[in-house]
DNA sequence: TTGAAAGCGCTAACAC
DNA sequence: GTGTTAGCGCTTTCAA
């Protein structure tokens, strides 16, 4: 009996604290009486190894399935081949699009991907930030939501590059940037619905201090100047990026007599709010009021009405702001900013669609 | 002029190659004449300080903007602060919520989350574990998708904890888990379509290695026999999780005369499809075919019609995992095991409603 | 071609 | 209380 208790307790826990360390270069480097730099040079294919040494050492290395520890890589390297992003919702398909284009491009390199989520908020954005550095992150990609990046400015100034993307950081020049231009595109989709005839259209955007906010609200002015349509402040609503702003807001407008017949919406959360808010009150999409968004993708098919949007090409934003890292990590030291113009698209579905003569 | 260039440079390039370094440790000692243990002690609270020593170099610490290097603790430490997620599709809601869940414990911890998408593709998953590995996380949650586990046998026996979700791996007993059960879960939506008065049901599924697939495929089986049905089947699909398998099966189903008056897909993007594939047929949802999935959310609430879902707490499933790691990291060495269970919730919606007597 | 040794930045004994 | 020092696991001169 005694017997086998022991066997089974050798079985599952062989030689106790000897086994829970991986084996590292020393170990080899021991059991084929090398030294630890000749074993280092034949993992890294850096230097030159005698033919048979190589042998030996890659055998090994196969046998006892040696893995170097990146740390401690990373320390003696003073970088980990990582790249750090940070945006605001990961549930947002937007983001999560952008997330695999830098996921390809990095893997691509064998760099790896931290992926941070700040929920909208400046504090944890600066949290998370500060963390990626500390943990020697090559590059960051950034869809900011508002953190003073002077903060970070030693770091940038220091050679680390941050890649913004989305939303511009409210400073100076020396930052890089991928992304649509906003301006110019709420123009488009305003346009869009100047041309079905409507002149009463309200806009609903996020915060202001955020670019992507501004800059749509921008351009969503201009657009009506330009076709001598007054904007009329109270169907302005500047609040927040989230679902509940947009209901709350169209509610608000939906109580006056006087309604607006059509809604721009600075991204699709909004617009989900504002159509429950339309439904609620039983109006009808397009007929009573049309509505139009940024980055309202439907993966499903079902999503009815069919929501006019502005498309961001999310996928190749990423994949682009992780190829400015990389390009920096090569010429390193070299402080060159990259600006990246991208071109949405403007889709059409019924959401807009019908003539308001 | 000459002048005016000097100040320029001055400007963008104070001390060239000096300011690159972030000032660490050393730096601050030299700087206020004490040694580096004592500054390391008032950085991380360990050990006796003086009262006035420590002021000054909290002061110190706060005009130069130090910050401990990461890396070189995660080194000494021999663990980073992080914990590794894989997970199939970022895209998807449910794996998003998933994060969510991790990324809450985790920060509540001080701990970092590193995310991984890997496709559906084992050479990825297989791929991106090892790297994690190498990165020293303190633990991983995994949603796999097949890979061997045994590869990474001597890292789960070394205490590194993996908490498999949603996946079983294909391995004995030694892992955490957290998931629902989705043979009873499977059994509960199969059940509702029967009790709707359906007995030619057909249900698609993914790969049957996946223990999501297998296990709600025998439910699905299960349900019926207790109901005196003898699941068809030529109405069984095994293949993919994504949306084009649900098109092209459910397309196959409808060519034939006789067709099923009720679908069960195993996850959203297989029913997408599946709708799709019914609506190009000219049929309608749920008077010629009723559909019933898991994990279909709406977070838009515009998704026409509503469709019928088994909904899994993923939230909690990332919150849980994340804090089995959490106490697996306090009491180190202890070699146990967590499986826990969670309720999923059946949403009922249009989709599936209206008797077919 | 190979090895010895000096760190990477930090923590934690162990002395004083 | 504070300082000295020996690593953490790896890479990389520099000699041999």
């Amino acid at each position: 009996m005694s017997q086998l208790l022991l066997f089974a307790q050798t079985l599952s826990q062989p030689l106790k604290e000897e086994w829970r360390d991986a084996v590292q270069l020393k170990d080899l480097a021991k059991q084929l009486n090398v030294s630890v730099s000749t074993v280092s040079r034949t993992v890294n294919g850096t230097g030159r190894v005698g033919a048979k040494t190589r042998e030996r050492i890659l055998d090994a290395i196969k046998q006892t399935g040696y893995q170097p520890n990146e740390v401690a890589r990373s320390l003696k390297r003073r970088s980990a081949r990582t790249l750090g992003v940070v945006v605001a919702d990961l549930s947002n398909s937007f983001y999560s699009k952008v997330i695999k284009g830098v996921e390809k491009v990095a893997s691509e390199n064998s760099y790896n991907v931290f992926v941070c989520n700040t929920d909208e908020e400046v504090g944890k954005e600066e949290e998370y930030i500060r963390v990626l550095l500390q943990n020697q992150v090559s590059g960051l990609v950034i869809a900011t939501v508002g953190s003073d990046v002077r903060l970070f400015q030693p770091y940038i100034d220091s050679g680390i590059p941050f890649v913004f993307i989305d939303n511009l950081p409210s400073l100076e020049d020396r930052f890089n940037l991928v992304a649509i231009d906003n301006d110019k595109a709420s123009r488009s989709i305003t346009q869009h619905l100047v041309d079905q005839g409507h002149r009463k259209i309200a806009m609903m955007t996020g915060p202001l201090n955020q670019s992507t906010s501004s800059e749509r609200l921008l351009g969503f002015r201009k657009c009506l100047e330009e076709n001598g349509i007054t904007p009329e402040e109270r169907w302005i609503g500047v609040g927040t990026f989230k679902q509940e702003y947009g209901y709350r807001m169209m509610r608000e407008w939906l109580l006056n007599e006087d309604r607006p017949t059509a809604v721009l919406a600075a991204n699709d959360f909004l617009m989900y709010g504002a159509i429950k808010a339309i439904y609620e009150r039983g109006l009808k999409i397009p007929e009573d009021i049309a509505v139009a968004c940024f980055d309202a993708n439907d993966e499903t098919g079902l999503i009815s009405p069919g929501i006019t949007a502005i498309i961001q090409p999310a996928y190749e934003i990423g994949s682009i702001a992780a190829e400015i890292i990389m390009r920096r990590e090569h010429d390193k030291g070299r402080k060159q900013y990259e600006k990246i113009e991208l071109e949405p698209v403007l889709l059409l579905k019924q959401s807009s669609m019908g003539n308001k003569g």
